[in-house]
DNA sequence: CCGGATCCCAGGGGATACTG
DNA sequence: CAGTATCCCCTGGGATCCGG
């Protein structure tokens, strides 16, 4: 199960590594993890949670799972009752910051220009 | 079902417009067509076909209508037979090269440094 | 507090067969 | 040639309940 993305690599990474990004990126919680712990440094399991407007604790924990298996995340578990785990980025993980920022960036874009065109489609049916 | 994308938008775009990008962006087959039009220009159904080493043409159709109706590609049929329907870019898909060039960027750097990692790993594994 | 175990569901991808 | 119609399957996300 760890070698889940590692299998998908050996299999098509050089014909296309856009897809491995976005395997690698494209959870439901992913991008947002990431930024959080890219503006926030280190965050608690708790912390993360709030911040992500509550997920399932499962998902959320698998999410941080894959994140800390492909190396993007880094999980330090401090034995004490009650527990308290930490999440920080590696430095690989630290370099998705650009693709996330350039994801961002033209989905907004993208938002923006739907928006006008279908301002534009209600105004011409008002026309009409 | 046309408006599956604008639906989406309308949700939780301000929130997270990564999303939006990895759910415009994001399909099985959608970076590579669209960087094929990128570098051809304009394409036959068929001939995308080919390039991508034959998807179901149920799959590839799919894909095509998403992107359509998703703004980023422009199709044309030429009303004879037998059926002629060319694919090209619209000025919003063009603007999505940057983002897949920094797909794959990452996706390569990461792919790299796992296999390095793997690497290491059964160099350790081969001294133990 | 941080999960694991179990169950469920939607939907995206694919195979196959057929058509204007 | 460029699709459509049907059917299947698997994965990923989620709800709920339980545990150290």
């Amino acid at each position: 199960m760890r070698e889940k993305t590692a299998r998908i690599i050996h299999e098509w990474a050089d014909s296309c590594d856009t897809e491995v990004s976005i395997a690698v990126l494209g959870g439901a919680w992913k991008p947002s993890i990431l930024m959080l712990l890219d503006e926030h440094g280190v965050l608690r399991f708790g912390e993360l949670g709030r911040l992500l407007q509550d997920p399932t604790a499962r998902v959320l924990t698998r999410q941080l799972r894959e994140l800390e298996d492909d190396g993007l995340v880094i999980r330090t578990v401090y034995p004490q009752v009650p527990p308290k785990v930490e999440y920080r980025l590696s430095e690989l993980g630290a370099s998705a910051t650009p693709v996330l920022a350039e994801l961002t960036r033209w989905g907004t874009l993208y938002s923006t220009r739907q928006r006008a065109a279908a301002a534009e489609d209600a105004e011409a049916a008002a026309t009409m």
